[in-house]
RNA sequence: CGCGGGGUGGAGCAGUCUGGUAGCUCGUCAGGCUCAUAACCUGAAGGUCAGAGGUUCAAAUCCUCUCCCCGCAACCA
């Protein structure tokens, strides 16, 4: 049995304010955090995210905002940081790739590569565009034309530092081909070894002179080169958590990690690069690198081109922040494109955690009080129709979810918890607990409601790593001594 | 002939490996109930399972071909 967990998000690029496709890994990981320090202990998870803050695009965003890259840096990061308290993100570290311990670990790992000959000094040709101070390739041209102004562009010749990464090719794939679960979904697997089999791998350029940039982490063997911002950004997974010795080895008492969650459009540099840099190092891969789709707007990436960016703020605060997340984890399976839309959060909002779930604790809550004087009765023995079954599904609750969670399927997690949900709006239209009181059978109503109070917290169990507030809120409801029915939990949306 | 995934009632999906009454969620319609948030429960309507051909007693499922969509790669712009 595994003692430790440690997980990842990317670090996210500074170069704009966070936007839904963000709050989605971040909240997914926080989701699959909570789960595991709930089954392994709070201090054996580790849940890490942050920042990535060098590099051309952010030093180009800086100079259009009038300011120096480090202060618009820290101003975006701190929204990245805000986002998170506002959304209950219990990461356990944030780290900056600016911050002094990941500098450090950056150039200690250049020298170390540069030591054993992983990286080499050779020259870079390509196409540059002066007034975009843009480097490109040659396909990236537009009829020989820069693709961004459509100026023309020059071939120039740069001294640069690559790293290898064709002699590390042999032993990705037959690392990928042993490990199926290294990269999931499988269909991602299955892109990124068709790559890997058909293509040959180019070394990396991992420097970029100083003249043309001069934001990023200074090459500890050439003053006259910054590092690339992707060899920079990778390494922060290590340099959060461990250093290297003095002999060059690699120390961390959390590292592999056990998952690095992503959207798709970065599985290259996690895939590929990534264990390849890792390699090189003599430091084990991760354990498992997860590429989850896209929120698509009416089908469509979004993009700020489009105009058709919306705001995890705006949302979480019209819906709440457990709704919100419920709906980014319930409604499209983890992997997969979705159709973010107001319209189906609201059908998710009044389907499932209105009618089903809201509904449910609401008409239990108001039966304790009613038939009960709020108190909660603790024996179901006597439990009439499906009690005692329900109560074995709830209790077997546990061990489905766990299954579903090991494979990252958040959203079959909760369908099963949805199950639990239904089996028990249904037990109280069979039982008729209205004409059981007309009756006078007390022990029954008893027993009954014994089951919903189990059922309801079993399940509110379940819900804490999605959606901690209402699981929490719903457990201590029905742990009191006296149970008030309260106010709905998610009150209908109406049309409008 | 680059590699891969897919085309199933109005919408979104499962089922295809291991042929045998086509299932789920939402929506629509009808009924029931009253503890509850016009919520909950039950029932109904609605599908030539992309198309054509083949194998079989039997095909959404296996085989062949065609059309369309989407990834990845490549190429072009």
């Amino acid at each position: 049995m595994q003692k430790k967990y440690y997980l990842t998000t990317p670090l996210y690029y500074v170069n704009a304010p966070p936007h839904i496709g963000h709050s989605y890994t971040t909240i997914a990981a926080d989701c699959m955090a909570r789960y595991k320090r709930a089954r392994m202990g709070k201090d054996n998870v580790h849940f890490l995210t942050g920042t990535d803050e060098h590099g051309q695009k952010i030093q180009k965003a800086a100079d259009e905002a009038g300011l120096s890259p480090q202060l618009f840096a820290d101003k975006v990061s701190a929204q990245f940081r805000e986002l998170w308290r506002k959304l209950d993100v219990s990461y356990d570290d944030f780290i900056r790739t600016t911050e002094e311990r990941h500098v450090k670990t950056v150039q200690r790992a250049l020298e170390i590569l540069y030591a054993k000959g992983e990286i080499y000094e050779s020259q870079y040709q390509g196409w540059y565009c002066t007034p975009c101070e843009t480097f490109w390739v040659e396909s990236q041209l537009r009829d020989s034309l820069c693709p961004d102004c459509g100026r023309s562009v020059e071939k120039i010749t740069e001294n640069n530092y690559f790293l290898r990464m064709k002699k590390h090719q042999k032993w990705l794939v037959e690392h990928i081909e042993a490990n199926p679960l290294f990269i999931r979904p499988e269909s991602r697997r299955n892109e990124t070894l068709s790559f890997l089999r058909s293509n040959e791998l180019s070394d990396l350029c991992i420097s970029r002179p100083k003249e043309r940039l001069a934001w990023g982490i200074p090459l500890p063997f050439s003053p006259a080169h910054v590092t690339y911002v992707w060899f920079d950004a990778l390494l922060n997974y290590i340099s959060a958590v461990g250093e290297f010795d003095a002999s060059g080895n690699y120390v961390s008492s959390w590292w592999p990690a056990d998952v690095h969650f992503m959207a798709k459009d970065i599985l290259r540099q996690h895939a590929v690069y990534w264990p390849v840099i890792l390699h090189a190092l003599e430091i084990e891969p991760p354990r498992c690198v997860f590429a989850h789709g896209w929120w698509l707007m009416q089908d469509a990436k979004m993009s700020k081109s489009r105009g058709n960016v919306v705001s995890p703020v705006e949302v979480s605060e019209r819906f709440g922040i457990d709704a919100y997340k419920y709906f980014l984890l319930r409604d499209v399976p983890f992997g997969l494109d979705g159709n973010f839309s107001q319209e189906s959060i609201v059908q998710r909002f009044n389907g499932d955690l209105a009618n089903d779930l809201g509904n449910l604790v609401h008409r239990t809550a108001t039966m304790l009080e009613k038939y009960c004087s709020g108190r909660i009765p603790a024996d179901f023995s006597l439990a009439p129709g499906a009690g005692k079954e329900i109560m074995s599904k709830a209790v077997s609750l546990k061990e489905e979810t766990a299954a579903a969670m090991e494979v990252c399927d958040f959203s079959t997690a909760l369908e099963r918890i949805w199950t639990v949900i239904g089996m028990a709006n249904k037990y109280v239209e069979e039982t008729k607990p209205w004409n059981l009181s007309k009756e006078g059978k007390k022990a029954e109503i008893e027993a009954f409601l014994a089951v919903l109070a189990g059922v309801l917290r079993s399940c509110a169990f379940e819900l804490v790593p999605f959606m901690p507030r209402t699981a929490e809120a719903v457990i201590a409801q029905f742990s009191c001594d006296e149970v008030k029915k309260g106010q709905p939990l998610f009150p209908r949306i109406e049309k409008k």
